[in-house]
DNA sequence: GGCGGTTTAGTTGTGCGCAATCTAAACCGT
DNA sequence: ACGGTTTAGATTGCGCACAACTAAACCGCC
């Protein structure tokens, strides 16, 4: 069922030009993250799991795969790598065993501190100023929120 | 709590977000292309170089990499899948024969025609307005050359 | 209690992305 | 013509992403 506004054809390249910007622009920006965090020893995708670790003390897997929208496919070696570099540990929660709880060691709690220049780092980076920054970040939330709900297009 | 209480700490948890919003909305967008672009055969990676050639009809890797950003690590074995799958073909430029020319065969040409209803499939997926999507796309774009162009401090 | 279905992680396989390294061809100044 | 440099592409290794599958634990129900 399409919508009354549906895009008229000059909207068809616009639609090309902001998949692919997007995925351009998601490649960039991590490639500015990646010598700052470097530093620190970890990935982009690490350094997210991090965050919710320095923020929350402990979740299970499943709450960490809900928050960045990963699966245990991507998190169970990622989170394995993190604990072989002794900055989280695993435990199966003792009531309920399927579930397994991530924590942070002493080393990845300390981590916390080097991490806290780093948003400003990158912000200072790339120079964008933070009304657009606003601006970006809820379009980019709306965009996500659609596409994750998009419907799977049908036939044919 | 774990915010830190600087001069502007707003700006420092925006950075952190806008980041994360990018990396979680391009991977949306992406699974929003694969269900459509599998019937094609193709990835999205691979959907983009074959835009490429539909425009250009011909381009050496080096050009493709530069308009998608991608380098010879990417795009060779990437083009080595296209044209197993019969729908390019490589040969070194007789003009410089350290150029490799990547040219679309019948196959290639003929899948065009198949993809021709794919952005507007997307755009009809998402549902996010042309105006944003216009802001969006010049946002991201500013946002690439900033972080491409991003000073680094490992510079001696 | 035992059975069937669900939930949670982990494993396997494929395809990017990117750094580092390698090879060969082209260019360049002498 | 020559040796050094630059350039284009390929290769290797690692770490995501994601689909498909497996195994174990939980749950409801009889």
């Amino acid at each position: 069922m399409t919508r009354a506004d549906r895009p008229d054809p000059g909207d068809l390249d616009l639609t090309k030009q902001v998949c692919f910007a997007l995925y351009a622009a998601s490649r960039a920006l991590t490639a500015v993250y990646r010598p700052v965090l470097e530093r620190l020893g970890l990935t982009y995708p690490q350094y997210l799991v991090m965050l919710v670790l320095w923020e929350r003390g402990q979740t299970s897997v499943k709450a960490l795969g809900e928050s960045l929208q990963l699966d245990s496919g991507t998190l169970s070696p990622l989170l394995k790598r993190l604990e072989a570099a002794g900055l989280v540990d695993r435990a199966r929660d003792p009531r309920d065993e399927r579930s397994v709880v991530v924590s942070l060691t002493a080393a990845g709690d300390g981590l916390r501190d080097q991490a806290t220049g780093i948003p400003r780092a990158i912000a200072e980076a790339t120079g964008v100023p933070a009304s657009e920054l606003t601006y970006l970040r809820d379009t980019l939330r709306k965009i996500t929120e659609a596409a994750t709900a998009a419907p799977d297009k049908e036939t044919t």
